[in-house]
DNA sequence: TATTGTTATACTCTATAACTATA
DNA sequence: TATAGTTATAGAGTATAACAATA
């Protein structure tokens, strides 16, 4: 760990950057989601890297493993990431052999992404280290307040709050 | 920005990708949180970007305006940056003259990082949009939730879950 | 004319390693 | 020997622009 080092042979000061948390931007909810998501992005890195993904991946070969069948367009609009970066995203895992593109016959310039059996298999067990890992993480919270806390961010990822941001 | 459609709160239309947020991950508590702050860091570019500010040297300008005179080494544990990304921020900073290193008097190796006057004029003006920006933001959320929120994501971001993210 | 997927490019962010000067 | 700041570098993430095939 980074060791949160206390300045010892200091006194008067406390612990070194705790004092820092009574500024204005540690009292921001917005810096506070940025400082918890860095954390979970941190924590879900380490728990996916044994299986060669990153969030990114693991979130599309999840998406392509469930029975949505979804165009690279519309992993782009769910993902929020532009489409380029789904191609990309969709080569990586194609090159290992995780996921393939089927020809939409609806719509001949679109891909359905699907997980290959290797893909599917590969990704039901890291959801499982991942589910395991969220359980841990989130013990900090009971309950109630998980599922107040995925009330609360699903209303801003989703809610009328998002076109602020395209604003 | 790549043609973000606008599918502002309107679930009966069921738009393409509305369907994927029954797949796994839609209901994953760390990607929403991870969405929500892709939607949060948005709107701060936006909100910041007419005072040439990004929310990185927004946070590290407004802690350098407060009285907490900080050293790199303190922002760096706070802001959970590397050191050397401390110096990159600072190098802007300085050189914009909205901040300045001064010598620490107790250990000679160290920065003392403070806001100059214009420093401090521009992290105040730019506080009230950002603040305002908050407002509208979290207007989803009823007050009472806005602290719960608060309360958890501190508890996420400083508790014994930040361990888990450096294991 | 608009949309899907694609290629290309540039910039920001993240993560390490090594170096200096002080402690 | 350890710490504060610095330099350098490489890889991941983010944001645009332009293009071919298809609708």
């Amino acid at each position: 760990m980074a060791a949160q080092q206390t300045n010892d042979g200091d006194p008067g000061t406390g612990s070194s950057a705790e004092r820092l948390w009574s500024t204005s931007v540690g009292n921001d909810l917005a810096f506070l989601l940025a400082r918890a998501n860095a954390l979970s992005l941190a924590r879900m890195h380490t728990v996916l890297a044994p299986f060669g993904l990153r969030t990114r991946s693991y979130s599309v070969l999840s998406i392509a493993a469930s029975d949505a069948r979804p165009s690279q367009r519309e992993l782009s609009d769910f993902l929020r990431l532009d489409p380029s970066q789904i191609v990309s995203l969709i080569d990586q895992l194609e090159g290992a052999g995780l996921v393939r593109r089927e020809p939409d016959p609806r719509d001949r310039r679109a891909n359905v992404v699907v997980a290959t059996d290797a893909g599917r298999a590969l990704v039901e067990e890291a959801r499982r280290t991942v589910i395991d890992s969220d359980r841990a993480w989130f013990a900090v919270l009971s309950e109630d307040e998980r599922e107040q806390l995925f009330s609360a961010l699903h209303r801003l990822a989703t809610g009328a709050a998002a076109q602020f941001a395209d604003a």
